[in-house]
DNA sequence: TATTATTTTGCCGTTTTATGCTTTTTATTT
DNA sequence: AAATAAAAAGCATAAAACGGCAAAATAATA
């Protein structure tokens, strides 16, 4: 038998059941294991299927890290996201937020990191899927279309239900005054939850935002132990936050 | 013997078998090895055939290999899921299962169809939020890498908690004899909460997968309601699933 | 037809590739 | 931490590819 009709069946098998035991591989083709494990790597290597341990995966659909170039002020997020990422330590546990903002930080992950993560966001569960190193556990409840996160009583109940060393949120307005606040009441509920749940509250926030305010209010500005903004800790626009107790990144 | 006679016996042995062996055909001509392998050597490069290591194989077995860069017999399984899509009702309470032939259902729900989809795939929940009337809940839990579903005692235990009318699932293998089965453990458990979960189960398989199996039992045969191949009905494959009780579609 | 030039073919030694086996290292599970 | 399974590395063998060479076949030419 060819190599490549032995490649060919190979990519089959995963395709047709998604993963394959090299073992088994080898008994159908009725050649030795360090033949199988060697066509897999190169496979592997070709972006034909993905090698694990004792077998191959198929690439299905995970290949779509697709970045999505319209973010609004993406750089000053990269930023801030850059600066929270240095908050994290290798086997803790924390939780990410959804939004562009967390989105980024997910992205910024590194590879070598161990962390359990936590997400009420699809977009940001998928990011964290291309981490080796990162288990990810989504928070169940029905999916907001516009957020793309779960919300409502499920998901609330569920976040009662766990604790985390950091959470890392962003919000869709905050000022010292009045906290921070959201245009709309369903996601404070979560967001009150996700605070409940977390030791300590890190809000990833571009600096346009400061001083601004909506209608419903999630918590005061002092439940945030620490606020990463694009701009440097000492700059004036900050300097309102100075007096509350709150790590200024 | 001429050598254009030669080559087009080497081009027509290979349409036929889609591969030959460079010592097979020097046999069967009866010429020396050298002289084939020139042979294959100038059809490779006419594009006539592809030259591998020992022989040469057809273009058309090696363009089927692009094919997997997306998904695997795709066409089929757009049927299956058009068929599948006819069980749909308006104002259904279903839950779909991960896997790319249950993607392709999930993409085919009608913009104007009223449904609440319950999911453990992240892939699957992306692709219901893109459908206007179509209310998402996802079953949280530890989420799989390879599979990109929730998995593990929490996933299990969030549908011990949900009813559904209808739950469309793929199976890894499926066989009369063996019932549904996997090739992974915390799969099984995973996909017997999904049918504890569901008061009737639709199987989408492709018809490669019949008379398939593994070593971890989902559930038995009789589990399912209807069984949905892109084959026919009447397909004489499916005779063996006849007596059981099963729709087929 | 005889001679020469060109192409084709087979042969041989060398190099490369493929494969299986054994041992060591690394991962995973208990 | 021990036991097990898998991966990697190295080695040996056999098959295949390659390059050069010369004989044979074919074509061209005098």
């Amino acid at each position: 038998m060819l190599k490549e009709e032995r490649q060919q069946t190979i990519l089959s098998e995963v395709a047709l059941h998604n993963r394959v035991l090299l073992t088994d591989i080898a008994e159908i083709l009725e050649v030795s294991i360090d033949t199988v494990r060697r066509d897999v790597k190169e496979l592997d290597a070709e972006n034909k299927l993905r090698k694990v341990h004792g077998g191959a995966i198929s690439l299905g659909f995970t290949n779509q890290s697709k970045r999505n170039t319209n973010t609004y002020a993406l750089e000053q997020k990269i930023v801030i996201a850059e600066k929270a990422s240095h908050l994290l330590r290798n086997g803790g546990v924390i939780f990410i937020d959804g939004g562009t903002t967390c989105l980024e930080l997910a992205r910024l992950i590194p590879d070598d990191l161990q962390l359990t993560c936590f997400t009420l966001s699809l977009p940001v569960a998928f990011e964290l899927l291309n981490k080796p190193n990162v288990e990810v556990i989504f928070i169940g409840g029905k999916i907001s279309k516009d957020a793309q996160i779960s919300m409502g009583a499920n998901a609330v109940h569920n976040l009662s239900e766990i604790n985390v060393d950091y959470s890392f949120i962003g919000t869709g307005y905050v000022d010292v005054l009045h906290g921070l606040t959201e245009f709309d009441w369903d996601i404070v509920q979560v967001k009150k939850a996700v605070i409940k749940a977390a030791k300590k509250m890190v809000l990833l926030c571009i600096s346009e935002k400061l001083n601004s305010q909506h209608r419903f209010k999630t918590c005061d500005i002092n439940a945030i132990n620490t606020m990463v903004t694009e701009l440097a800790p000492e700059n004036n626009l900050l300097n309102l936050f100075r007096n509350h107790d709150i790590r200024l990144l």
